[in-house]
DNA sequence: CAAAAAACTTTACGCGAGTTAATATTTTTT
DNA sequence: AAAAAATATTAACTCGCGTAAAGTTTTTTG
């Protein structure tokens, strides 16, 4: 019986006895029928379960009901994470969210802005790659569709920017490092992939001196997405050198600091910030899997209820500002000390 | 200049000079016109970047280019992975491919099953959620899109399915740690998420029986996707109660094994294969951590390679025979087992 | 209860292509 | 060079729905 019998809205009004126009009306906003026809529809719905075909509403509304979500790439557990927070919650305020990766190359990310363009989205919640990113191919982009940067900031792209405080990130690692045991290296690719990487770098050293300190920088080679080894493979360089330069090393991000936890694995040293330790290790962003490293990871964590809240808060606001700001506002939100075993 | 002057295929068809169905045809299929007029469309197309309507295309359009990837959860990295893999070759193959996640959760497969009917694609690889499907949703969207199953088995549903072959899994690591040191226990789920946690169990035990040894399970509460922290609380408990019924733990996935590697590591036990030692703990699918883990742990990996091949193979030769196979075929890959420093 | 307001119906056109049939133009073959 | 075959053009219709105008019915209001 419930079978979707009908193969346009003309049909289904017939079988309801309504006009098109209206059942239009209805699909469009339920409640701008009256209370005893949108009840004759609802029941009609129930029987027969029509539903509007997408591309013929797409083609002809000016606005959609979609909302893009780019992350850089996918296969990070964090962006994994934060897409799915962010898709949930635009399901729940009504909208379809399509994702796309760029999986860590440009040519990608310029084409999910593509078949972005093509689904005419209302908004659209930008993660760049940054570094590897077409700054003029996304300057075009968000000229053309509503776009809301998120974790990666890109000055003057986009009508708003939503991410973390990278230097409430770093000044809190720094200071409890520092008030704890000795003070840390800070241990980086040498050629970051991304603007935070280099806020953190900045925000290292500005945390450094304001403790009256000399910042201690370690740079490994690398590039890529694959942190992990990255990390681990620069690491094992370092300990087979010499060593790190003081005992405690604070790591740009987590998945360089599991790779360098691996590389003091192998190498025999025992990570913690307890007595017979040979070292202390922490990183940044609170990855799905520091709970679970050996040690676990001391890392510093994104407020990310806070982030995705406002994410989509000032994308459905742009939204309903027709996608201009007047101004392109920066919202940022600072992060939390995760106390852990490793530092 | 190469700016989108053009709103429609009218427009652009005139600034050729050619006609739209013309225009029409080639998009359809560039080998269809002439060559001459085939260059002058390229041409035109290099200096002023027209692209067709993707929603005026799917409304008339029986066959679409659109694929649909469809993984219950996308966070786990060992999905993100195969998504990227994917969607990459389905682009090569000029299909665009759209990624969507269950997350978890059967009402979000459901809805994610719907909006992909309305994307009217070619075709569509799912992996479902497994125990938690609704399967006879699944069977309905099926019986109306052509559709390949893979990594986890549901019969009759969809028109083949291609996967890993769980035995060959189970078998390789159960033999070597036979071979290699004491027995293993088999680390699991009291209530097994999915079908491929289902069919190691069994092979766990065809395996040990066929060594001639008595299968010992160790089966920990726990339920949802948080697998890690399943396996962390289950490790923790029995390492207090008492102890692993053997000194070799294999677990049914590697992020089970991540949790007990945390959990032993809590509690001061040595894991690897080397003297001194406490235990040996091992794990399947290769997951991408499992590389960096404190120690390395061993594992038993997909063919990832052939699976997308298969996967992505089978399914265009579906589209080609219409979306129907005479018989539902199963093709099953055998498993590689990765040595490491863990068992 | 009559008048105003709100909701609905009918009619008709538009969106941007796909598609087809008849006709016209090239290109290729002989 | 003429006939045959291959392409292209023109015109018109389709798809499923948004939307606006004009008229009709229902509901609200003073």
């Amino acid at each position: 019986m419930a079978q979707s019998k009908f193969r346009n809205m003309e049909e289904f009004a017939a079988a309801c006895g309504i006009s098109r126009p209206t059942i239009s009306k209805y699909f469009h906003d339920a409640s701008s029928v009256r209370q005893s026809t949108r009840k004759r529809i609802e029941a009609a719905l129930e029987e027969y379960d029509y539903r509007p075909n997408i591309f013929a509403i797409n083609q002809n509304r000016r606005k959609t009901k979609n909302v893009g979500i780019v992350v850089p790439y996918l296969s990070d557990p964090v962006y994994g994470e934060i897409a799915r927070n962010l898709e949930r919650r635009c399901i729940e305020a009504g909208f379809r969210a399509t994702l796309f990766s760029a999986h860590g190359e440009q040519e990608l990310e310029n084409e999910a802005l593509e078949r972005l363009k093509s689904l005419r989205p209302a908004g659209v919640l930008l993660a760049p790659l940054g570094r590897h990113s077409d700054v003029k191919a996304l300057a075009d982009f968000c000229d053309e569709v509503p776009t809301v940067l998120f974790d990666r900031n890109i000055p003057a792209i986009g009508q708003a920017f939503v991410g973390s405080d990278n230097e409430s990130f770093v000044s809190q690692s720094t200071k409890y490092l520092v008030a704890s045991g000795e003070q840390p290296c800070f241990f980086e690719m040498k050629q970051p992939l991304n603007p935070n990487s280099i806020a953190r770098r900045r925000s290292y050293k500005k945390s450094m001196k304001a403790l009256g300190l000399d910042p201690v920088y370690v740079q490994v080679e690398g590039s890529g997405w694959n942190l992990e080894e990255i990390g681990y493979k620069g690491a094992l360089k370092i300990l087979e050198a010499q060593s790190f330069p003081t005992n405690t090393v604070l790591c740009s991000n987590d998945r360089l600091a599991i790779g360098v936890l691996a590389a003091c694995h192998e190498k025999g040293l025992r990570v913690g910030r307890y007595p017979g330790c040979a070292l202390r290790v922490a990183g940044h962003d609170d990855h799905p899997s520091a709970r679970y490293t050996c040690p676990s990871l001391t890392s510093v964590g994104h407020d990310y209820d806070a982030l995705s809240n406002s994410g989509l808060e000032t994308l459905f606001n742009l939204i309903e500002e027709d996608g201009r700001f007047e101004n392109r506002n920066e919202f940022i939100y600072p992060a939390k000390l995760v106390h852990r075993e490793s530092a």
